[in-house]
DNA sequence: CTTATTGCAAAAGTTTTGCACTATA
DNA sequence: TATAGTGCAAAACTTTTGCAATAAG
């Protein structure tokens, strides 16, 4: 855990960054919180430890640590952009369900892409860091619900 | 290609929508593009055809497509959302691998899903209607490239 | 010391919204 | 004619940038 850190320091000045408070800091709260995290999320949860710092600074960190690859940028298509620190193993296993209905989202674990990866890593010759897998459907509730007691989706 | 817009129209009519002018050049344009168009794209393809329209009535028929799920809505994670045409038969065997460096969107084929499909459906009581699945990573050229040549990230 | 990094505030860019007007069903 | 839909402009957001001040190596 905290070897991440250091190993992350290492990496940080062999590459010739300066190391300062705000970036460990921004550091420090991507590894303590592994949930996809914004910018805003991030500069909140920093500003507790280091109130001076500004926003702009976090978003230079995440925008420095994404081209390391460091940490992985994604996009579920709500306007935001949020963070993860890469190599989250578990992660990779881990969809989503989303209700059109209600809008209610599920989580479900299945390490079935593995085989996809593969193929596609041999195929494509693309190296896969990560993926977003996610079904749009009825769930159990609202599949039995009369259609006019349905509430109006808000599709992603 | 002409019964799909009928095809639609009739739907816009069940679900009680009105079919006005600016709906029908919007779906003509998307129709005719089947590549990832932005609002801002689509926007200008259609007032050629219908000049009086304006920016906001895109993105409120788009909205409403995407309701309706007759438009994807997209997100490459460049700040812009873009949309297409559904289509139900391949579209589902239809999936992204998104660079991470340059921004590239490759697409691939695979019909791997439909096991999972049917896994969730008999497990987890929630009946699928479409999936989205995207791969992040590194396309050939960026993996491949010293990292003093990358582009300056404009990463995801 | 030198130069990268920071904070602030302003700018940029996309998307949403309020409101009075218009046109569809 | 009733009401859904539209255009415009302003607002709301997220993210980026210019610049003078600061601090890391």
């Amino acid at each position: 855990m905290n070897n991440k850190l250091t190993e992350i320091r290492k990496q940080l000045q062999v590459d010739g960054y300066k190391l300062t408070p705000q970036r460990e800091a921004t550091l420090k709260i991507l590894l303590e919180n592994h949930e996809h995290l914004s910018a805003e999320d991030i500069y909140m949860l920093v500003k507790d430890k280091a109130p001076d710092i500004g926003i702009a600074t976090v978003y230079r960190t995440l925008e420095l640590l994404s081209e390391l690859r460091i940490v992985h940028k994604l996009n579920f298509g709500d306007g935001v952009a949020r963070y993860e620190i890469t190599d989250n193993k578990e992660e990779h296993h881990h969809h989503h369900l989303v209700c059109l209905e209600c809008g209610k989202l599920e989580e479900f674990e299945d390490d079935l892409l593995e085989d996809m990866e593969k193929k596609i890593q041999a195929t494509k010759n693309f190296q896969i860091v990560d993926h977003r897998l996610s079904f749009f459907g009825y769930c159990q509730e609202c599949k039995d619900r009369p259609r006019s007691d349905r509430p109006k989706a808000k599709i992603e």
